[in-house]
Formats: C-alpha cells, sequence, structure tokens
DNA sequence: ACCTGAACACCGTTCAAGT
DNA sequence: ACCTGAACACCGTTCAAGT
C-alpha cells in the first residue's frame, strides 16, 4: 500500500544507515537490517536508491557535511591550509569505515565550486596555481593515509618479551620523541614547506610557460605538463587501472 | 575421499585467489569461486585456513613478499628511505584491493627483526633513534594514502563545459607543473626532510633524556620553522634558513 | 587427516502484485 | 508513485559422513 507522504526519505535512510555503520562497523550494515529499522520492506529502498553503495555513499556525504565548507580565512595560506586539513582527519577519524566509498565516489573532494574558490585564493596568496591541484591532492593522501593507517589492529607486539631480540626497536618506542599528533603535523607542515618551496622556484605567473622547468626534486625535474588532467588523462598508467568498473553481479 | 598427499597447499590457494583478484577485483573472490578454481571443494578450504579474511591476508602478503626486505645501502638514509618508499608504492599499486586487509593485520609492516636492523642502521647514520618510527609511520601512511587515492572514480568531470563556470579550477589543471609521479616524490622528499629537520633540532644522544624531548611539539607544532626544505636528499642547505619569513603558527 | 555434500543463516537485487 | 512478499542467485561457514 501506498500512503499519501512517503514513507521514506532519503535523509533519513542515510541517517540511519550511518548510525548503524557507526555503532557496529559497515559489515554490519545490510539492506534487510536497516530497512527493519527503519520500520519498511527491504526492497522499498530500491525506489529511493539505485543501489547499497548509493546509501553508503549518502552516508558518508551525511558524514563529511560538516568539513566540506572549507575555512578560507584571510591568514596566510600556509596557515589556513593546514587547519582544513586537520579538520578534515577529524572527520575522517569518526567514520573511517566509509572513507574507501568516500574515494570510490570521488566524494572526499569538495564540490568543484568550492574548489575554485578555494584556488582563487591560493592564487591570490601568492600560491602558482599550477600547485594548487597537487596541494590539494597531496595533503588529502595524506589524510587518508593516516587514518587508515590508525585503524591497524597492533595487538600483537605487547608480549613484552618479543623486544629483547630487538633491543634497536625497543628504544625507538620508548625514546620516541613525538606522538601521532605530532607527527601528523609534521608531515603537513613538511608537505606545505614542500609545495611553498616549490612556489619559489616556479614563475610567478604562466608568462613564461616553458621557462619554468627548474628542479623542484632531486629526481624530479619539473616538466610543465598540461595534458588535461581531468579524466581522459591520468596517462594510461592509471587508466588501465580504473578500468575495472562496476563489477558484474550476477554474471556468472 | 581423503588422498595420501594434501589436494591442497596454502600457497597454491593463495596463489590462485590473488589471481582473482588481481584479474577481477577483490569483490569477485569467493570460497566456492576459488575452490572451483582450484578442483576443490569450498568447506576444504576450512581444513587450512581459519577464515576467508586468512585467505586474503596469505594473498596480500605473497604479494608484497617482494618488497619486504628493505634495501639498507651505505648511503644516506634519505636516499635508501625514500626508494623503499617509492618500490612499496609500486607493489601496493600492483594490489590496490589488498591494502585494507593489509592495514588490518598490521602486515604492511616489516617483520620485527627487518624492522630491528633498518632502525639500527637508521641510528647508526646519524637519526635520532626517537624519530625511527616516526619516519617509517609516516612515509607508510603517506604512501597508503596516495595508492588508495589513485583508485578515484575521476569521471564526472570529463565535460568540457563544467570548467567554463570555474576559471580557476581549469587553470589549475591546465597550468599544472607537477605530474602525480613528481608529487609523490616532492611529498616523500618533504616529510624525510622534516624528520631530518626535527632530527637536527633534537639531543644527539638519550643523554639529556628529558630536555628536549618536550618542546619538540606542543600540540601542533615542531619545533623552529624549517623554510628550507632541501631539494635534493643531500640537504647541506641551510643557507636560506634565516630568511624564512615570520610565520605564524596553527595555534589552534 | 583430509575431503565431501548438504544444510544453515544470511546476502543484494528484481519483480509482479497490491493500492 | 510507492510499498510489499516472494523469489533468484548468490554468499561464508559448519558439520556429519565418508575414506
Amino acid at each position: 500500500m501506498r500512503p499519501k507522504v512517503p514513507l521514506i526519505s532519503k535523509r533519513k535512510v542515510c541517517e540511519v544507515a550511518l548510525a548503524i555503520i557507526d555503532e557496529e562497523g559497515i559489515d554490519a550494515l545490510s539492506i534487510r537490517r536497516l530497512a527493519r529499522r527503519l520500520g519498511v520492506n527491504g526492497a522499498s529502498l530500491y525506489h529511493h536508491f539505485e543501489n547499497k553503495e548509493d546509501i553508503v555513499v549518502g552516508a558518508a556525504l551525511l558524514a563529511l557535511s560538516s568539513v566540506r565548507t572549507p575555512e578560507t580565512s584571510s591568514e596566510d595560506w600556509r596557515v589556513w591550509f593546514l587547519r582544513n586539513t586537520q579538520h578534515l582527519k577529524a572527520a575522517l577519524e569518526q567514520h573511517p569505515d566509509l572513507i574507501p566509498a568516500l574515494i570510490r565516489r570521488n566524494a572526499l573532494r569538495l564540490g568543484l565550486s568550492e574548489i575554485d574558490s578555494t584556488f582563487a585564493l591560493l592564487e591570490e596568496q601568492g600560491l602558482p596555481i599550477g600547485l594548487a591541484w597537487t596541494l590539494m591532492e597531496t595533503l588529502e593522501s595524506f589524510v587518508i593515509g593516516v587514518v587508515m593507517r590508525e585503524r591497524t589492529a597492533d595487538g600483537a607486539d605487547d608480549a613484552e618479551e618479543t623486544y629483547d631480540a630487538f633491543p634497536h626497536l625497543r628504544r625507538a618506542t620508548t625514546e620516541r620523541m613525538l606522538s601521532n599528533d605530532e607527527a601528523f603535523v609534521l608531515g603537513c607542515q613538511a608537505i606545505i614547506d614542500g609545495i611553498a618551496q616549490a612556489a619559489e622556484s616556479a614563475p610567478r605567473r604562466p608568462a613564461a610557460k616553458r621557462a619554468g622547468a627548474k628542479k623542484v626534486g632531486r629526481a624530479t625535474t619539473v616538466t610543465p605538463r598540461r595534458a588535461s588532467v581531468s579524466n581522459t588523462a591520468k596517462t594510461a598508467k592509471t587508466a588501465k587501472r580504473s578500468s575495472a568498473p562496476a563489477r558484474r553481479r550476477a554474471a556468472g
């Protein structure tokens, strides 16, 4: 039977899905379970979502909605970019199960318009626009990696005797100088400074396009490369990899 | 019936599992499918493995076996550590589906004895042992994040007109200065240099244990500014150090 | 000890049928 | 248009039974 006002709202579905994921982990999320908790039949959800992945992505977007508007203050970009990165990390840490889904759907990135205005501000503050993508993507990658790594089991090396055979390892542990948080900030800061450094040895403006082959890294002479990076680019190397499309389900 | 020589070897199972994962993705790996390809009954696998996760981890270890022995040459650690990191990235890129399993089981790390000897060499080469974990974990995290991010769908912004509304975004794309590979090396190098920098402002040896440890980072910040992220692994630099512009900290 | 078929308790998804 | 029960084609895992 059909009620005049729909029983199901996409929003509500995503909220409950997110609750299940946060409470019991993403493996506990099944269509039937989600539907039961919504007081609804599982099949009904397919009138509102394409498939389960769609629901997970919806939950993920919900989880990240708080950090999807970047703070772009009037401070130096090195400062607010670091702070934004820390916010992203904090948000991802609250829902680490969702990271793969966010990556799959490219949903980690801000919307195009936010990116555009962010890039505008970066350029205004003196960063060569040609480094904006690198800055954003590199820090995003770092955050993803750090948060994913935090989830390691880590439950094997508790034996005190384990260290006896490995004195350096023990000392590395006991004399550890940086906490995880400090290490994270150090990494972010290093990347930011690295980009800033690259900026200094780059042409101020796209005036002399070819002139800017400076060395940024030892093994990496920077050749200005403009092949549209969007989707078609990424070159053959990554294209090969990303050619794994939606898996066919009942193909067998 | 039981043959005198077991039909199933753990090794063979992991190899076939890895083949399925690489050929069709991890979602295509099911016990029944794996068993059929092995010419065996699915239930039989449970005499050799605890569960499916165990099999996946076995496949993952197989995939990483080539990079699990670090190259520790006599070069400066900044050099061989970068190279090892690149090797790890290359290995993970060949089996990105396995990264979550590797993380879950903490299998990405080297064995304890390898870590111990790696740390020994690092200390021998002058790195304060208290920074060894941070160095290793930070770069590992970065690699994980970069490889995971490479898997993004990325298929929505193909419309040429999309960029019309976002001029900065377009220019950021067309004037992009660093390729993905270059950006990766830049990030690694920046982290390595950042650690090296932290090492310089640290006590050489655990002499005054509590003396310097505290002020290394204060929740957000790591020691004095490092403006000179050296381009090359060889550091040497230092010249520009004083030119560091008054940098504000992201205090909160 | 090792392998098997059958069964258990689940899945995601589709679809004709109801209103 | 929206919801439902039933069914389809799968899952991972267990277990008594075979040898």
